[in-house]
Parts: C-alpha cells; sequence; structure tokens
DNA sequence: TGACTATATTACCATATGACAATATAGTTG
DNA sequence: CAACTATATTGTCATATGGTAATATAGTCA
C-alpha cells in the first residue's frame, strides 16, 4: 500500500480485484491462458467445466481487466490481458512457502521453549 | 505463477490468500496496523466498526499469517506478520491507474477508428 | 431463410460470508 | 471471590457467490 492512507473507493476496488484472483477455478483460467489464447470450448475442456460456468467466469475476468478477447468467427479467443497475475500468484507462493518454513520449525523446535501463545 | 503448473491444492491456498486481501474492511485493518501495532479495541474506534466484526476480521487475517499478535494484560496487540501485503497492493494499485489510463484514452480517441470491442 | 455451432445470459438452488447482538472467556483489581 | 475490562465465540439474518440447467444471442453455412 503506498505510504499515504488509500481512499474506501480505492480500498474497493484493490479488494475487488484480490476478490477476482480468490477463485481457484479462475486461477486455474489463468494458468492455462498463460499457455496462449484459448477459446471457451477449448478451456471447458481442458478443466472439465460446465459451459456456462468458465463462460461467467471468463465474463468476471474480462470485467476485473484481466483477460481480453477478441472474436474469430463463431469463437471468442481469451487470452491474459494483464500479467501482473503470475507476478502475483508467484509472490503469495513464495510467502506461503516461507510461511510453511517457519511452521515446520515452529512445530519441530525442542520442548521447553516459551510458545508464542 | 511459476512455469509448473500449480497443483489444486497450492493453487486453494493462494485463492484463500487472495479471498482474505479481498475485503475493504480487512484492508483498512491492515493499512492502520502499518502504522504500528494496535489493540483490538483501538482498531474498533480507529474503524468506527463493532467489536465482535473487528475481532473476527482480525481472526481471519491472523489465520492467514497476515497479522501477528501479543498478548499484554489484558489487551491484545495485533500487528503486521507480513510485509507482503503492501507490495500486493501497490502492484494491484498500479496495475489499476494504468487500466484507467488506457480507459481513459480509449474513450476520448477521436471517432472512426476501429474499436477493439 | 433454416439448421447448426459457440458463447453469453438468465433463473434457481445451495453454500459462504459479513454485520451485529448476545454470550463466553481470560485477565486484572479490589 | 466478585466486579470489571478486553477480546473471542456463537447464533442469526441478509446478501453474495458458485454451480448448473435452460434459454438467448451471434455468427456460420447450406
Amino acid at each position: 500500500m503506498p505510504n499515504a492512507p488509500l481512499t474506501e473507493a480505492t480500498l474497493e476496488l484493490i479488494a475487488r480485484r484480490f476478490r477476482t484472483l480468490g477463485e481457484p477455478f479462475r486461477l486455474r483460467i489463468l494458468q492455462h491462458l498463460e499457455q496462449g489464447e484459448c477459446t471457451v470450448g477449448e478451456l471447458v475442456e481442458l478443466l472439465d467445466g460446465n459451459q456456462s460456468n468458465v463462460s461467467k467466469h471468463l465474463q468476471l475476468l474480462y470485467d476485473a481487466g484481466l483477460v481480453t478477447r477478441r472474436r474469430e468467427g463463431n469463437s471468442i479467443f481469451y487470452s491474459i490481458g494483464d500479467p501482473l497475475v503470475f507476478k502475483l500468484c508467484r509472490m503469495v507462493c513464495q510467502s506461503e512457502a516461507d510461511k510453511s518454513r517457519r511452521d515446520l520449525k515452529e512445530l519441530t523446535r525442542p520442548p521447553g521453549r516459551k510458545a508464542t501463545r
């Protein structure tokens, strides 16, 4: 967060963005799109999903500006609209890994030391 | 996202983390904690919130490893447990700003050009 | 135009989540 | 121990969200 406090509206925007990324299924979609653009049908197959469901998630991602799309004949091709996503995921992954390491250390630490709580 | 595809479980973890950050109220809490540690009561006052509500959000943040806490007498002091949060928010802010700039450009562009739809 | 394909939208249900009030728990102080 | 303070937990309600089936829309092709 920048040093100046954020306005209510900005916080809402940021939160919305995080919420959009807060669905495993949408992350899976993004992960697939990282390999290159995909039609809805391809994603439905690849992710073994329901057509309307995939479509709805894609719409959400689109509204959030996380993916772009283009029509070609009957099909619509989706692709990554904001590579930032992957950076964010990598950072979260890293942080999760660190946390796990800390937890492990904590759990395997020889007893007799004061526990944090 | 790392280059190797992530497992279902990992995606769930990442999604959960994003979801935790997907609440304006929790972001407000984190924003306050950035200034330094705070008791629950202080946060309730500062954020003009309901005690049980604040407490619940703090619990969520704690479970996610985003904040730490320590007891001192009757009070419990919370503080930032993972500064990563602010980096993430900054990045999202940046990205939102970029998006706004693009939107603006798009909307004010002289007519007659093909729209990207 | 009518049949067909691909995608989006709508409607419905079940579940998750946030706000809030009420209650429980833990610590302090007399 | 009783009274008090600070925080956590529980229960309830309203709303949001995901999954899915049904339907609508847009484009293609004969």
